[in-house]
DNA sequence: AGAAAAAAATATTCTTATATCTTTTTTATG
DNA sequence: CATAAAAAAGATATAAGAATATTTTTTTCT
C-alpha cells in the first residue's frame, strides 16, 4: 500500500520526534543505524521531507536532521503525500485511472461507491493522524519504531 | 493497492460473469481485445484463475475461459488472494514484517489499532462482494468495465 | 492420421522501485 | 586557511513486477 520510501520516512520521522527535546541534529548514520535501513537510501528520503520544510538538514560537521515543523502539526498524509503522491488516494482499486469521484466526464467503476467509502476512512486516518499521536501512543505502550 | 495483475483478473472475471448465459467458452484474444489489456500477460492471469477452479479452460479449437463457479460465488477476496496473495491484509503501513494482530509476539507498532480498523472494512468489503454484485452493479449504471 | 486452433509452458525483454557507490558541496573548527 | 565531517547530488547496480515472444501440448475437425 506505502512504497518502502515512505515507510522508512515515516519510521525516520517518529524517531526524530521521540528524542528528547535537548537534543539536536542527528546523523543520517545514527538514524538509519538504529532503524536499521539502508543509510543511502534513507538519506534521500530525509532530502525530500527536507525540500518539503518537513525537516530541517544542516551540512558538515554536527550536521544532520531535525523536525522543522511541530510534531503535533506534522500529519501521516503530509508524509505520504510528499514521497508516495496522491495516487493511492486517487487511483481506482480495478483500473488503471482516476474514477468518476475525481473526474466526472468517466464512468464510475462498479466497485467504485464501496471502496471509496473505505478509501475515505483511510484518508481520514491519514489527515488526522500527527507524528505526535504516534509518539505518544508508542511511548505509552512501549512501542519502539 | 492492488498489482495489475489482480485488477486485470478482476475486470476478466467480471467480463466472463457478464456475458450471456448462453455464451460458452471466450478465447483468451477476444477477452485481452475487449478489455484493451495485454493478452500473453492476461493469459498468465487466467491461467492462475483456472488452477484455482474459478475458471475453467479448455485447449484446442473452440476452447477458451469460462467460469467455472457460479458468479454469486466468486468473492473480489477470491480473486485477489488467488493472485497477489494474502499480504495486502497483513502486512504492517509502516513495518515491513506483519503486525501483532497476527504475531502476538511482536510488539505493536503506533499506528496499528486505528490502521487495522480500516483494514477490516477492506476485508469485510472483498469478502461479501461477489461478481455477480459487480455486475449487477455495472449493468443498472451502464458501466463497461 | 494430419492440420489447425487454442491454451500452457518457457524464456526473454522492459520498466520501475529499491538500493548502493562516488563525487561534490557546505560548514564547523583547529 | 586547511581539514574533516556531514549532507546533497549524481551515477550506477539489483530485484521485482510487468509485458512480450517463442515453443509445446492438447484438442477438434476433416
Amino acid at each position: 500500500m506505502l512504497s518502502n520510501s515512505c515507510r522508512y520516512g515515516i519510521r525516520a520521522i517518529i524517531y526524530l520526534a521521540s528524542l528528547p527535546q535537548t537534543k539536536g541534529k542527528t546523523g543520517i548514520k545514527q538514524i538509519a543505524k538504529d532503524l536499521e535501513l539502508p543509510t543511502p537510501f534513507l538519506a534521500k528520503i530525509l532530502q525530500q521531507l527536507a525540500k518539503q520544510k518537513i525537516l530541517n538538514s544542516t551540512k558538515g560537521p554536527h550536521g544532520g536532521f531535525s523536525l522543522l515543523k511541530d510534531s503535533k502539526n506534522i500529519t501521516l498524509l503530509d508524509i505520504v503525500k510528499t514521497i508516495d503522491g496522491e495516487e493511492i488516494f486517487t487511483n481506482c482499486i480495478i483500473h488503471n485511472e482516476t474514477c468518476s469521484s475525481v473526474d466526472r466526464s468517466k464512468k464510475s467503476c462498479p466497485v467504485h461507491d464501496d471502496f471509496s467509502r473505505v478509501r475515505t476512512d483511510l484518508i481520514k486516518l491519514f489527515r488526522n493522524k500527527t507524528i505526535y499521536d504516534l509518539v505518544r501512543t508508542a511511548k505509552s505502550e512501549e512501542i519502539f519504531i
